[in-house]
This record gives structure tokens, sequence and C-alpha cells, in this order.
DNA sequence: AATATTAACTTGTATATACAAGTATGTTCA
DNA sequence: TGAACATACTTGTATATACAAGTTAATATT
């Protein structure tokens, strides 16, 4: 049994009580249906509703306590930057704002931020997009995205203002990003970042360079994040 | 079925097969023994096995692909100090030198690094120690921790040089840490770090205040880590 | 009225089974 | 010899069921 898509219910699932706990649908504290109650209302067995149940858990959105329930956490305040997820679910949705300063277009690569890269990715090129995220009127996040030119219909003409990459990916692609590497460390804002965060020559930055990798087998991508820390500290959990 | 310690079948098979990996029993690039015969040999059934086997996917262990078999990843690189594990793991041992600037001492709590406290640990107290991480000659972190004061014997005069306090917290009392939150930020050097990392003043700092979980319920660990990213950026992966 | 008990929920764990889908290997046929 | 096929593995997904264990609230008892 899968949807239009051919996902496996437990993902459907997955996705759908994901989705209502990001639209704000269940708000932190709500307990979600009972496990049964699923099982009723998804024409599953109970088993399947745990294994959508357990990646929720896993990227912190739900918290599970026997005998009471599903607890809704909220935002996944466990899968910050510095892990799983990207930015967006990071932060929450409500105060942030991406604005998108360099459309993804169809480039050469000339480095991905210092990870080796593998034949096939070279001969491709990828598309680089360079984005904004602006928390409370606040500059916060500026990000450079490189995606491996593979077979991504319609990918430069989607709509990136406001919705994560990784969100475009999973639901327009089924590409789901399963993990990957990072380097990180503290620097000077340079003439870009200065100008772009607003800040005076010698603001320590946070840079963040990420290989991530996805579902799909081969494919990956790579960003590099730049964070104001100023105001906003990154935070995750392990 | 339990065994003495009282644990469910799919926590001792998860032990047992983590333990044969960190021995070096199995090595990266091994092939685990399939799931059915893993179920023979441990008289339960896929269900119980996958779940072990989940939970060893999920920290990095091993890694699945259908049709051919469980494959061996070796000592989890996904525990840098971005995750789970201490400032040795993340750089390995060889040119670590650890250096005690303030050896551990009984005193009271004036703040968790931001870190909210619970009752019992600011009455209890803690220790608090201070320590310099010297690769390859050269100070890269400067860390603060602090323990709360619980029945930790002898934990003053054991010898802190060039040993990891995870390591010493899990030969010695049997505590692991199992997770924890962090907060990130980049910041420039205050004249402490300026002398400790000899750098001028200006210099870009990684800053890093953690609140560690451990097995031991109720009994966290804090730490501040100052980082001179300018040779060693901070590596990690998720 | 306050307390103890019971019942009805919840999640946690486990079995037994079935089929789908991906991988590797051998076998057959041209 | 070489390519196509069949087979026997592997993990992935799902059902149906059962009981254990923790939580909550109603009920019975004192």
């Amino acid at each position: 049994m899968t949807d239009k898509k051919g996902l496996p219910p437990y993902k459907v699932l997955y996705e759908q009580l994901r989705r209502h706990i990001t639209d704000g649908l269940y708000e932190k504290g709500d307990i979600l249906p009972s496990e049964n109650e699923l099982c009723t209302t998804h024409n599953v067995t109970r088993p399947t509703v745990r294994k959508a149940l357990d990646r929720l858990v896993h990227e912190g959105y739900i918290r599970k306590k026997q005998g009471k329930g599903s607890i809704v956490q909220g935002q996944p305040q466990g899968v910050g930057i510095l892990s799983l997820s990207g930015t967006t679910s990071a932060i929450g949705k409500e105060n942030l704002e991406t604005k998108i300063i360099i459309k993804p277009y169809l480039t050469t690569w000339e480095d991905a931020f210092g990870f080796p890269l593998l034949n096939y990715e070279k001969e491709v090129g990828c598309y680089k997009l360079e984005r904004l995220r602006i928390i409370n009127k606040q500059p916060v996040f500026y990000d450079i995205t490189m995606v491996p030119n593979i077979n991504l219909p319609r990918f430069t003409s989607r709509n990136f203002e406001n919705r994560s990459l990784f969100e475009i990916m999973r639901t327009n692609y089924q590409i789901e990003i399963v993990g990957g590497e990072q380097k990180l460390m503290a620097i000077t804002a340079n003439e870009t970042m200065q100008q772009y965060f607003n800040v005076k020559p010698g603001h320590p930055i946070l840079q963040l360079d990420r290989k991530m990798e996805t579902s799909k087998e081969g494919f990956f991508l790579y960003s590099q994040v730049f964070c104001n820390t100023n105001d906003y500290g990154l935070y995750g959990t392990f």
C-alpha cells in the first residue's frame, strides 16, 4: 500500500505528523493521538505507526513516555544546524525569513568548500545558490549551496523564498538528507559579510562547511554557512 | 527473556555487537552476520534483531544495504566534538597534549554557562577545573568544566593530565555521556585567551557551551570550550 | 472526605509470518 | 566465450497478535 508518490505508509504518516508539528497544528506540550488511534485513522498497524513515531523521536519532534503518550516537543531543537536539519528547523519558521541573493543557476565547480569531488560531479557541474536568512528582521545566516546537476526537473524555477532546500528536495524529488560531515571555524567578517550582516570589520563570524549525504546514492549537497552569532547562538543537541 | 541485568534482548544484542565493533573484532568494511543468522544464533526474531541493528546504524557503527548486508563502519567518527565525545576523540590522541591550568577543586556554582541548574546541583556545589589542550605544541582548546559534587571518590586527586574526563568518568565511576545540548558562537579573544592561545586582540574564537547528559539519571556535566580554529577547524559528522 | 483499589488507558517489547526489492552468483543458452 | 536468465541470498516493509509496564482516572472502601 503506497501513496501516489510511492512512499511507504510509515513515511506518509511521518511526513504528515511532522508537517502538523512544523505547521504549528500541534504545539509544544500537546499529546499526539495514541498509537492505536493513529492505527485506525491511517489504516495501518502499530509497528508501522511506531516506525513513523520512532523517527519523530529520533529527530526531536516528539518525546514518548510510557503510559502517557507522545508529547510534542515543537520545532526540533535537537536537530539544529549542528546535526541533521537545515537552518529553518533550527530556528523555527515563525521569525525566519529567507532572502535569495543569487537564484540557483547552473555552473561548473570551482571548489566544494574543501571537500573532494567525485568525477561524475565535476562532469555534470552544479547548481549554485546564495541565500540570506533573516531572523526578526536581522540577517543571521549567509549561505552558499552547491547542488550537483543530476536530473532535478524544474529545479532552477522552483521558489526558494521562505522554503527550506531540504524540504524542496524531500517533497519534490524524494531525496532526504541522511547524514554528512562538517568543518567549523571562527573567522572575522570580510567585506561581503560586513555588508550583509551590517557589522563592523573584525566582527567574529562562525563558518560552517558542510557536505551532506542524501538517500540517493552518490548524491551529495555542499554548503557553506556564515553565521553572525552575536544575537543568535547556534543551538543543538546530540 | 532477559539477561542477568534485566536488559531486553534487543539491547543485549546491541551491546554485544557494539562491543565487538569497538573491540575490533569486526573491522571497517566487514559484513555482519545476516539478520536471519543473528536470529538463530541469539534465539530472537527478526524485528528484535533489526531493532538492535537500527540503533547501531543510528549511531554510525554500521551501515545497511539492501540485498547486501550490514557493513561495519568502524568507530563512529560521527562522534566528534560536535556530537557525543570530548575533544580527545575529535582530534585523535597522538598529538594531543592536555595541560591542567587549574586542578579540580570544590566550589559553589556561579553559573553553569547559561544552563539552568537543578536545585540539588546548587546545594551540593561542584568541582571545577580548567584545561588547555595543545595539539602539536600549539594551544587550541581552553576549557572550563564543572562537575556536580555527587559521590565521586578521590575525584580531585585523580590525574587529569593527558586523560579525557569522559574516560575517567567511564572507567572509574561507570558513568557514560549519553547526550547533551550545546550552544555555539563566534567571539573575539579576551585577554586570558590572547595569553593562552598567543594571539592578538580581535582574534576570532569559537565558543562552545555544553551541558552533557550522563547514564546516571539527573547527573549532568557542564563545560565551556574556547577554540582557536585558526589552524585546526572543528570537524564532525552527523 | 480521604485513601486504597481497580480498570482503562498509554507505550514497550516480542513473536510469527509474509511478501517486496535489491544484490550476488551460478547456470543456461546462443 | 559472453550475455541473459534463474536462483538464492540479503534487507525493507507490513500485518496480526500478545503480554508487560507505566499512567491516569474512576470507583470502592474505610
